[in-house]
DNA sequence: TAGATTATTTCTACAATGGAATTTATAAGA
DNA sequence: TCTTATAAATTCCATTGTAGAAATAATCTA
């Protein structure tokens, strides 16, 4: 029972204290931007007497405070606009990867206000709790001490709070949540990486507001999230890889598990630079082959355009049996759904049938903030949702 | 504005008056079975006060009723199981195909107490709308009065009123609702046939309890259905060959619309019938199909095989992006799944990462009364969740 | 400037809830 | 058989959250 670590006292807080109509009233406001407080009463179908009695002691205790009031243009009174202090917190968020640790600082609204790297020495689950707190303790003092940390990774994870896998550090069962709370005394939450860039689509990104939407992420491997009926669809098979080895192609090249033409040996940035590399006779990187392949030259046209198809399809299904408002691809390879983007619509348009609508894509910028922002938003819901996340 | 047709009043009743705490309670009784006033305070999160104050009306209001005690074991007064009154009501549940309309009568949980069909003389709307007020007529004399209508069928519908487009009756926009409920007096609810046959699992069959879950039938075409969050996932896509046209054998036969070894020149019946009728060089019907397969006749064994395990791959295929906890499949060509049991296992495990859960599949008996509860339980909704369903 | 329109606040009556105390019905053990 | 422990269900009351009406505020329009 006894901690060899001098852990540091858990510091816990909570948003609004009441989870009822109150937290909906702040949470509406947080996700869904300035609000007047009439529109407030209309989304959560709550008389105008109520939304004044619930507002004014949010506004009271500083976490909403009133913005101005809406470009009139209307006849009647103009409505005043609530909105959240978004500095009034901070979050860490924290992506892991095999050699370094990547992390923003961000404020309620998951928006970053600085980031920052370390490379990771040693694997070890110690060494590596020691260099995030070195991370976050430099992020808190380039902008405001976080509240509380998202870390977003790359494997299945039990609780938020456990890595049950993660074969890129070569962990098992390791209690990382722990080792970081023992050193910074700050609540935290882990969650698949993919999930967590899902939430931010979902909260704050191009889902909000959207029932159903999915996210494809390109890069070393293949990411896939879904959210449906509002909520994020997940369970303990998240961070295997479900898309990795969708076949897309009877005749492509073979992956290391022996499948012919799936998603892993055509999408992934490996499996482009062999492609290509195998191509030109000599090695080429991703961002090469980005570019060769927007400048016209014929090999790179034809992987990409190979690998985009193989895009399209895999959208296709995902489209056919999620029925998604919106697909979002993101992750550090998703340059080729650009670069490729009307062999994608090709890919598409093969699997899916032409009466259907059209399916929305929204093409994000691949950077490394991305997958951090997304661990932050796995921060800021733990906080503004309270214990609802214990699970 | 003047209607040509007697039409006649339209008799909409609610079941609960309340919309609140109340019906929920009611619900919960419905869809989970009988169960202790503390079971439901339990998992509706209110007090045992509370769920006195609830129950008690709905008792006295015929709603429900107690029907006995637990069977002791524990330590404590026995708990008095409380249970809806399912006869209390009747619902007529149809399925309306291009040669005739089949419908059953069931009580509040779905169960059938009779089923009739009608041969249909002609497609026109008017005419459709005849046969469906003399079946339900008839099956209304059988039991009991129904108190609201489900119509099921193949197409895309409108607001579940209207049908928007159902090419097997040559229907474009026909206000079959309403003409039902002219001629019945009934109010009617039209629905996708296997949008209603995954509720009807939600509420009552396999689904119950699930928050995820997918369905699959076979047939003429091939169906699909998805619950996820614990609601049904639909939009107005659905009614399209959403997975008819799905790739699964890139060496396969072609279809009608030019796709090699696509779901529809593989799974469907008259797939199945066409490659073994060539084979045998004689004309086969499924069922004969079937009991070849399992009496282990050669071509009938390869044929059906192949299908099994196209049906795997598309099964893996959903389960790897929709993460189901189980997948029911149905329809008239179902037997296909039992038949090649083993080949349906062997795609399965084809396409899906080898550390995943196993995948739980449900096969129903692929009667046609399947798809008439499901559209009974769409009438059963409507009356229950009273306006909820007007969207 | 008066009237229309919409937002917000104030005030009050009402309804729903939790919680504590009580009653009821069983099993387990003395 | 009697007592005790346990759990279900009921009763009752204090509290709270809510709607609803009326009042007030701030704009546009004629």
């Amino acid at each position: 029972m006894d901690e060899e670590i001098d852990a540091m006292p858990l510091k816990r807080s909570t948003w609004t204290e009441d989870a009822g109509a109150s937290r909906a009233v702040a949470l509406e406001v947080l996700r869904n931007g300035p609000l007047s407080r009439s529109e407030v009463a209309r989304r959560l179908a709550l008389s105008p007497g109520s939304l004044t009695r619930l507002s004014t002691p949010l506004i009271r205790a500083g976490l909403l405070r009133e913005v101005g009031e809406t470009s009139g243009g209307r006849v009647g009174r103009p409505s005043q606009l609530i909105d959240v202090v978004p500095n009034a917190q901070a979050f860490a968020g924290l992506k892991l990867r095999d050699d370094r640790v990547m992390g923003v600082i961000t404020d309620l609204r998951a928006q970053v206000h600085k980031s920052a790297e370390r490379p990771l020495t040693s694997q070890e689950p110690e060494a590596v709790a020691d260099s995030i707190r070195d991370l976050v303790d430099e992020l808190g003092a380039e902008w405001k001490h976080p509240t509380a940390i998202g870390i977003g990774l790359g494997g299945r994870l039990a609780a938020h709070r456990m890595v049950r896998s993660a074969a890129f550090l070569g962990w098992d069962d390791v209690p990382l949540a722990e080792l970081v709370e023992q050193r910074t005394g700050l609540p935290t939450i882990l969650e698949n990486d993919v999930v967590a860039f899902t939430e931010y689509e979902h909260w704050f990104g191009a889902g909000r507001g959207l029932s159903r939407f999915a996210v494809v992420t390109l890069g070393a491997g293949i990411g896939y999230g879904l959210v449906a009926n509002d909520a994020v669809v997940a369970d303990e098979d998240h961070g295997i890889g479900l898309v990795g080895h969708w076949p897309l192609d009877p005749f492509g090249p073979v992956c290391s598990e022996g499948h012919r033409g799936c998603a892993k040996s055509i999408l992934t940035e490996g499996a482009i630079v062999t492609a290509l590399s195998g191509a030109l006779g000599r090695p080429v990187t991703y961002e090469e082959a980005m570019d060769l392949g927007e400048a016209g030259e014929p090999a790179a046209r034809r992987v990409l355009d190979d690998a985009g198809e193989g895009l399209g399809r895999l959208l296709a299904a995902i489209a056919n049996l999620t029925m998604p408002e919106c697909i979002v691809l993101g992750g550090e390879g998703v340059r080729l759904a650009s670069v490729a983007r009307e062999a994608v619509e090709r890919g598409i348009a093969k699997d899916r049938d032409p009466r259907t609508r059209k399916l929305d894509l929204v093409i994000r910028s691949g950077s490394d903030t991305e997958w951090c922002r997304g661990a932050a938003v796995l921060a800021i819901q733990s906080f503004v949702l309270g214990a609802r996340m214990a699970a």
